[in-house]
DNA sequence: GTCCGGCCTGTTACAGTGTAACGACCGGGC
DNA sequence: GCCCGGTCGTTACACTGTAACAGGCCGGAC
């Protein structure tokens, strides 16, 4: 549907830091060890499904539709249903491993080890398809600010900006889909 | 899906509007005159569907999917696609007479006659399913400075926020899926 | 040991969401 | 007349997401 660029392409072996892509130094090996402590802490199962499909999604540099990561799942022998992701990225998100871009029906990882208070705000970029998580303190009270006021009990809260991120302005703008 | 209760259409006449909208019934007459008028200003087709469809969505107490529009468009002899509806709504949220929720891929009237410029905070009710559009300068000031900060260029954002309305805290909680 | 119950996964089936493509119709402008 | 743009009907298709059932695995109770 959106194939926007193919921003995480590069295979970069391992190794070198896996910077995935413009900013996102998500590093795949740190939020897997974020995720084992937190199931060690909680009794909870970190599955081989659930550690993979975290792996896939930390190591594209955009946000990841359930079927891309079951492909990317799946061998040829084997094939991993899309159903099965959904439970593993239900897992996920349940846990603040991962996030879903609700705009686009995709998954991105967990960029901050944010406390469950925290609600973060994501720039997504129209030309190459990142996604940047930030958190602010003065969002987050201005928001609170106004569902006090409306008498609002906020459970989830969804902050998405899509526009041009600060390197694609950079470069001519209507570069298509390239990666950052 | 989801058939959160037949929340809309209560006329809760009198003064507590805190956040300067007063998340009452949107009066269909009103947003299909806007639009009208929107039309004429900008000679632009306001066709019977987009005039329909509108009217369909704005009568509505909640967020509507595009099928159960076609569906309460269509008549015995006469089946109105999705596919048409979606065009219908492409037109409309492009034109700020309706608008997308996309935590919930579904469409409610907009309440505000908003300035391109603005953008929406949507409060959106777990319990009751209605939707509540406030706008506070204050998030804007906000998101602004936290954009500029990050040297990201914003096209649209999407701020919806899932919670208990104010209504359903009063009434005991999981009373659920009650009308307002 | 066996049995049981919970959790996870595989599988099928299905409903809802959204877009692409083609064709017809209708309104001008020329 | 003819063309052109926009709208709408129709079909087809891909993607998103959930429900329901079955099997496996593991740990605790007995």
């Amino acid at each position: 549907m959106d194939e926007h660029g193919t921003c995480g392409h590069h295979d970069h072996a391992h190794g070198d830091h896996a910077h995935g892509h413009g900013h996102g130094p998500v590093r795949t090996a740190d939020l897997v060890a974020r995720a084992e402590r937190l199931a060690q802490d909680l009794g909870l199962q970190f599955t081989a499904l659930r550690r993979r499909t975290l792996e896939v999604v930390a190591e594209e540099g955009r946000p990841l539709g359930a079927y891309d990561i079951a492909e990317r799942l799946s061998a040829p022998g084997k094939r991993v249903a899309a159903v099965s992701v959904y439970r593993a990225l239900d897992f996920l998100t349940e846990h603040g491993l991962v996030h879903r871009i609700a705009s686009r029906n995709a998954f991105v990882p967990c960029e901050h080890g944010h406390g469950a208070g925290e609600s973060a705000v994501f720039l997504i970029c129209r030309s190459c398809g990142s996604v940047d998580e930030t958190i602010s303190a003065e969002i987050e009270r201005s928001l609170d600010r106004t569902l006090a006021q409306a008498g609002f009990k906020p459970a989830s809260r969804i902050v998405e900006i899509e526009g041009e991120c600060g390197a694609c302005q950079g470069r001519g703008e209507a570069s298509r889909t390239e990666p950052c």
